[in-house]
DNA sequence: ATTATTGCAAAACGTTTGCAGGGGG
DNA sequence: CCCCCTGCAAACGTTTTGCAATAAT
């Protein structure tokens, strides 16, 4: 009974917001998928929902910690957040653009939380991409 | 003699390109700056350099590693390479905007190098975003 | 029934491009 | 003097907005 999408439907009741149709479909098209562009996003959702609406709904999903922006070299991506996966990072081949997750690591999220706390800084959250060559990609090249 | 705007002068006569008037100006709005936006530095250079002049030149650093697009949220900033700075990453302050250089922390390095790694994956580079509240907003609310 | 949400079309941005004239080596 | 770089204006892709129609509770 604890599917993704009653947690969407738990997570907006939360903040009083209703579970619409195009809201479902866009949220479907981000479940078990890798980030994807705004482009695909619109692409996976052509018929069904519009344009300007995908960006709305994305909006309020961002608002509500439902999706996240995840930066890939200069653009971005979208993906669910941790709520709905794992918190993760994220490896980025240079040269056949595939995107490996890397999964939570104590060690390094403990040195950023002190890194910061020196700084006077008290930590939200925080992003990591790395860029290189996947191991496929390194034999080749 | 070791001026930055001779560093600049170097590196583009070894690519072959020569110094220019638009390329000193935008160079020197970027220097001893915080991150920019390409709007900030479109208005920095008002009068003096073309919009897409502006473009032209960006996108010439960026290629010859001078300048390095930085991931604040979902937009990106302008700044300086590690070659006129030094290596360092990023805390953004959710509240008032504020961006604090972290220093450079070898701990951190290491540990990324050896996830990469055991991805198979080659490390080439990465960036760090770290949000949350600056000391003074911290207090405030 | 009332209020929030959607689709549509048009506007507002940010970024790129082709071309003709001007500046650098 | 030759070629590269720049300004200008127009094209392009992405994101936002106003409004009337529609769906949700």
């Amino acid at each position: 009974m604890s599917e993704p999408i009653d947690q969407l439907k738990v997570v907006l009741k939360q903040h009083n917001q209703s579970l619409t149709a195009a809201r479902q479909i866009v949220f479907s098209a981000l479940q078990d998928q890798e980030p994807q562009t705004m482009r695909e996003l619109v692409m996976a959702c052509e018929g069904l929902v519009n344009r300007a609406s995908i960006y709305r709904v994305v909006s309020l999903f961002e608002r509500l910690g439902i999706v996240q922006r995840l930066q890939i070299g200069w653009k971005y991506k979208l993906e669910l957040t941790d709520t709905f996966h794992h918190h993760h990072h994220h490896l980025t081949c240079l040269r056949c653009g595939k995107i490996i997750p890397l999964k939570e690591d104590n060690q390094l999220e403990d040195r950023l939380e002190y890194l910061a706390k020196g700084s006077g800084f008290t930590m939200n959250g925080h992003q990591l991409e790395v860029q290189g060559y996947c191991y496929e990609c390194s034999s080749k090249s």
